[in-house]
This record gives C-alpha cells, structure tokens and sequence, in this order.
DNA sequence: AATGAATGAGCGTTCATTCAT
DNA sequence: TATGAATGAACGCTCATTCAT
C-alpha cells in the first residue's frame, strides 16, 4: 500500500514537471492526473491544492541542487565547480521557482532553501574570484543573480549560447588586466 | 468625446502593460479595465478580445523598437548603437510578445515587425564585428538571438547587470586577440 | 426637425421588423440601430427599451390589420373576405406580437388590439358559417385561433400550403353534408 | 454513482426540455441546472456545451419519433397510422429542432434521423393516397412538410384543433370527388 | 486508498441601457 | 437633437477543489 502511494505520488510530480515544462505552469490539475495516470482525487490526497504540487516540485528541484552544490563547493578550481552547477542547473525546472519565491510561498523551506544554494554558489563565486578566473569586480550575490536570470528565466530549456555568453562576460580573461566595469552603471536599479 | 476615447484607449493599454508586467501576461480582462479606471464594456469596445490586447501592445512596443533600431543603423560605432538599443529594449515589454509570435499571432504585422526588427539588429551586429568590437565567431543571428533571450525573457524588469555581461561576452576586448570560443559546445542545440 | 425625428422613428421600426424578420427576435439593438442608419442614442430616444420597440411594431402591424380587418367586415361572401384577411396577415410579422401578448405587455394597446382584431375575424367566421361556407361545428373563437396559429406561428414567410389546406379543414365542402367533427375530442386541453 | 450520474443527466435533459418548452430555446444554462437541481459544473460535465445539450434533446425527441413512426409504417389503414403518429408528436418537444437543423448542427444523427423520419412519414402519407383517404393532389413530401410545420412550429404545446383542422384539409372525403386544388396558388412558392 | 462526479467562483465576452459630448 | 463611448449585469464556459461512493 505505501509502495503504491509512494509510486503514485512521484508519478504525480513527473507529470506536473513534464506537463508544467512542456506547457507552461497553467497546466489543470486534471490533465496532470491524466497525465500521471490517476484520477484527481488521489492528486489531491498527496497534495492539498496546486500551489503546494508545484512548490513541492520547486522543493525537490532546489534540494537537487543545494546537494549537487554543497558537492562542488570548496573543490577548485572554483570556476569549473561553477562551471559544472551551472550545466546541473539547466536540467532542473528551476524557472518554476520563481513565480513560487516571489508569491510568498506557503512552505518555508523554498525561501531557505534559496538562501542556502544562493549562498553557497555566492561563496565559490567568491573563490573563483580568489582564485583569478572571475572578475573581481562584480559583487558575488551579483553574478550569482546574473548566473540565477541567464539560467532559470530565460525559457524551458536552457539556451547553451546564452549560458555560454555570460560564462564569458564574467570570467577574467587569463592574460590580461581584469577588463574595468563600464563606468558608473548610472540608471539601472543599483549596481 | 474623441479625446477621452483616446485617453481611455491608451489608459487601457498601459494598464495592460503595468498588469501584465507586474503579474504575468495571465491578468484578467477586469483587472485590466479596473486598473485603467473603466469599465470591462469599454475595454471590449477599444479591444475586440483579450489577444487583440496583447498583441495591440506587442505592435506598440516592436513599432517602437523598429524605428528606434532604424535610426540606430548605420552609425558608428554599431557597438555602441547597440548598447543603445538595449537600453531601449529594456524599457519595453517584449516579453509579452514571446507567447504571441509563438501561438500564431491574428496580427501579420507581428511576426513581420519581428523579422523586420531582427533583421535591422542583425545588421548592426554584423558592422561591429567587421569594426572589430563583436566577437566574429558568433553568427549574427546566434548573437541577436542571445540578446533576445537576455533582455527580453529575463523578467519584467530588464536586469542591467545580466545585460552587461551579456554584453561583455559579446565584446572582442580591445587588447588582445578574440577569445577562443571553447570547444566545440558538445551538447547544446547546436553552435 | 419633427419631418426628420419621424422619418428616424420609421427608419428605426422599419430596420427592426426587417432583422427582427431575417434573423430572429434576438436582433441587437445596436444591430437595428446600425440598419437604421442612425446612432443607438436616437433609437432610444424615440423608444424607451427594446421591449417598447418590439411592441410599437406589433402595435402597428395590429392596427394595420385591424383596419384590413374592419373594411372586410359586414362584406359578402365572409369567407372571401377571411381569404382575403389571410392573405393580408401573411404579410406582416406578426409572429412577433405571440412572445408580447403572452409576457404581460406594456401597452394595453397590444391586448386591446388583439381582442379587436379577434373578434372582428370571428364576426366574419360566424358570417361565414351562417352563409354555409365554414363548417359550423368549430366555434368561431376556436377558428380563429386554428388560423392565428397556422398564419402566425408558423416561420416568417407564411407558408401557402399550410394556410390552404388549413382553410380546406374549415371550410363547408359546397355540395355534401358538413362533415362531422370526429368524436368527442377527448384528450385535447378542451375542445 | 453510475447511478447518481444518470439521474443527473437525466434530470438536466428533462429540466432543458421543459424550460426551452415554457420559455423559449434562449433559457440559459443557469436556470436549466438550476431547475435540474443541480451546479452548472454538472450540466458541463454532461454536455460539453450548450449547443450539444440542445442536439442531444432534439437527438432524442427524433429518435423516439422515429422508432413509433417505423412500428406504424405499414400499417392499416394507413390514414389512422398518421394521426397516430401526429398524436406521438404532438407530445415531443420538436419546435428545438428546427433552429437546430437549419443551423448545421455538429451531430450528423440529426439531419439524418430528420431524413428518416420524413421519408417514413411520406411512404405512410403516399399509402394513405393510394388507400383514397388522404386527397392526392398533395405531393406526399409536401404533406409532410405541412403536417411537420403545423405540428413542429405551432408553439410548445401542440394545438389539437389545428391539427385536426390540417388533417381535415389533407383527407379525402369519403363521399364525394377530391376537392380540386383551388385555382394555380399564383404568388406562393410554389405549389 | 482511489475514483471521478459535483460544485461554484471566476473568466472572457456580449449587449441593453445611460450619459457626456 | 444625435451620437457613440461607457457601463455593468448576465451569459457561456473552465477549473481548482470537495465529497459521495
């Protein structure tokens, strides 16, 4: 019985994940139990309504990633570490999250957890600006934010050349002067 | 009667703008004629249904955009004048128009403003790398796509900083030879 | 000014018994209004709400055969007068007034007129049974309505045949015996 | 629940036929789950919309009349097998039918069953001919039709005295030569 | 525990009616 | 006076959620 609830359940999540990327986060509830093979009733047993389905699914993707964070963190050189979380990132639903973050989400763990990972990516970030290959002068929680938008806002699947790019836009070039921030930043909404 | 029609007409459709920027392109009709001070009625009679809406807006903004990237090309530096472009995009709320090219517009401008505008850009692109200031291995239309993607599905609010790097990454710096785009990108869609 | 006010006020009735007769009862006002060549404005200053509209038409189209039906009565034979009366009901919309004269109107005009006009057609029923033409077991009022409902219920084109053999039903077949109405009539809401 | 569900739909089916009898075909679905007793999410899950609703009430109307009226065709005399199966109708709710048939309905059932049955019924109107009771000078297709307009379009209710007074018109009298169709019809569509 | 029928608030849209011009 | 823009109640329909089975 608890095998079959179990299954059911993760049956459940897969077809809200699958659905959910494929068509957008409006999918019904309904379609996703079809798409999980049961009927509402039981999508609603393991999950009391929509919001707690899909942070519950936020919540699953976030702990994959703080573990395969905690995991990278402290081995060097830092850069590659960020290199590799980066292509783990864009294997997870992680652009669910944010309407998630931004609505107040009923369970506390998704803001902790958002904390924790962004923390921990802030600090190899700061490592990797120890250790040369990234530019110095972007504040951590910056590129991190940078590295969040590249590559949980921009689509379902995640846009090689984008990633690519500002890959590149943070990193320090090996044999120069770290290129100077342009200026001021003047009108944006603080650098 | 004209004048207040106006008024109301461009009170709808900047509410719409505010709405949809603020909470995804999923408002309601009501809270759009609310936010606008009028009634659902009159927003019907400006628009005939809630596409109409949106891909008003979409036209408005990628209208704006073209004559902006108009008056943009041909000068020099095209780096630059791309820089202003950006800042001009960041302005609008191209996102919206994402979902609409994709979902088979009513509007045929919409899709031509878009190959209009993508071209006029690509353009641009193509004069900075001949002026030595783009990244020559990049194809135009990969870069145009990658700043597409940056600035127009990265939030409502255009994020300087992702824009920058974005940017940065792009850039051939001044000094040195062309980075070496790494590798041979393995396991993306494609370079 | 008043030569105009009324010819806006027939424009409008007229446009209303035309798409009232094309399309149904359930005609827009903004469609008669559009039809009529005017604003909705000056529909509803010449008529207080659509109910008022449908009645004033069905006033008129009563009188107008109110009035047929006055020069036709006291004339002999009855029953080419009936003929004749049919032929000029055929030719007015009156399936509209059936929905009024049901719904509680609010011009007692329209009730008043349709008991005229009711029992001016049955005087010529009752002449036309006194003079050996109709058939003299159908009380007149029941003759009435059997024609009432053949000419007015049925579709907005009168339909020939129906009203022919309609009138072969009632009518004394010149050389035999009245037929008998068959039975009793049993089961019918009376006879 | 199977149960509870047929009761349901049943139920719905009944409360349309009955407000789309008393109030006209324009009642809304509200009042008809209203009236069934039951939420408007019920009557959706029933009938995916109100056009289907329709049909499948006119659907079974049709289908009823045509199984009586194939258990009379054939019969003896065949005059009484058509005022038998003129009793049938008089009880069905076909007056739906008709805007539902001019309206190219979705279900194909419709336009066929109204083939079958009215070509059931002209077989048993031309027996009726051939037997000398019903007058020959009527094409049986527009015997039908009239008997069709008389029974269907004459309001909910059907009225017994009209539908006496047809059948009179359509009889051949015993005991006397067929009336002679009155002069050439002249303005009609034809007869 | 699982099912899917039932519910009703809410959405997009229409249209009779009012009112500013 | 004529106009047509504005209004909002009401309609057809959807879907998150509840509940009888």
């Amino acid at each position: 019985m608890r095998a079959d609830a179990l299954r059911n359940r993760s049956a459940i999540a897969d077809a809200a994940l699958r659905l959910a990327g494929e068509r957008g986060e409006a999918v019904s509830m309904e379609d996703i139990a079809r798409e999980a093979g049961v009927g509402v009733g039981t999508l609603y047993r393991h999950f009391p309504d929509r919001r707690a389905l899909l942070e519950d699914i936020a919540v699953d993707a976030l702990r994959e990633l703080r573990d395969a964070t905690r995991a990278e963190a402290g081995r060097a050189p830092a850069w590659e570490a960020l290199l590799r979380i980066v292509d783990h990132c864009v294997a997870l639903p992680l652009s669910l999250t944010k309407s998630l973050l931004t609505d107040e989400p009923e369970r506390a763990e998704l803001p902790e957890l958002e904390v924790e990972v962004t923390s921990l990516i802030a600090g190899i970030v700061a490592d990797a600006q120890r250790e040369g290959d990234l530019r110095a002068d972007v504040p951590p929680a910056e590129a991190v934010r940078v590295l969040n938008v590249a590559v949980c806002r921009c689509g379902a699947r995640a846009d090689d050349h984008l990633t690519r790019v500002v890959l590149d836009g943070l990193r320090v070039p090996k044999n120069r002067r770290p290129p100077v921030w342009r200026g001021d930043e003047g009108r944006g909404e603080g650098s």
